[in-house]
DNA sequence: CCTCTATATATAGGATGCCTATACGTAGGA
DNA sequence: TCCTACGTATAGGCATCCTATATATAGAGG
């Protein structure tokens, strides 16, 4: 059974999964999401940040302020154990409600 | 671009497409979504009736009330042809966001 | 007869997650 | 000087889903 949080949180199954490609900060992932998706997904920065807080919150994330050669001061994210293992079982219920709309309707997959 | 309203509107996705196959009231809806999905997708009527009074304000479904043989009073739903043409762009933005989560991550689609 | 379950529609109220708008601030190019 | 890119942060709004509740009929079992 498919929980109700999971039609939503896109943002969240996004988030962790550039994160376990390597640690970045909020304004890189946003990149980092819009460009491995070829445009199609994005999100604002003012939707990440406050997902950044929930996610570090829980344990699944944690975050770290660093300085950039430049002088600038930005906050750099990594996936914690705790988080990677929280990733898979969300995987598998995405997975699962493709399976759902796919059986439902005619989305192709392609 | 994936719009903002598609990583919600499941349930919209799921009752234009059971609506496809045939009239439907909102009671066999929600059971015979749960039906085909295996237990996957379940909706509440709660959350089904507003959407259907949605669609059909929008002109893509049209509601009639009939009455049984029992003498119970329902209303059965059909989609319109103004609907039957809205679900193939929405479907196409599912199929988008099928691809792109699973080129940011790794769900399995089988 | 009474109660329980299935059928069937309807609305109120709440939680959540994403949005726009706005704020603050640095760096670099035109 | 102004504009764009970089970078974080919060307030306020809206849509969609949820639980809880109301109403009502049909049929089965006690």
């Amino acid at each position: 059974m498919i929980g109700p949080g999971i039609k939503r949180g896109t943002a969240e199954l996004a988030v962790l999964s550039v994160l376990e490609d390597g640690p970045l900060h909020g304004y890189e992932m946003a990149r980092s999401i819009e460009r491995q998706t070829q445009g199609s997904l994005r999100f604002t920065l003012a939707s990440l940040y406050p997902l950044l807080y929930r996610l570090e919150k829980r344990g699944w994330v944690r975050g770290a302020w660093e300085t950039s050669r430049t002088g600038r001061r930005r906050r750099c994210y990594r996936l914690t154990s705790e988080g990677k293992k929280r990733l898979s079982p969300i995987r598998k219920e995405w997975a699962e409600l493709f399976r759902a709309l796919k059986r439902l309707t005619k989305v192709s997959h392609a």
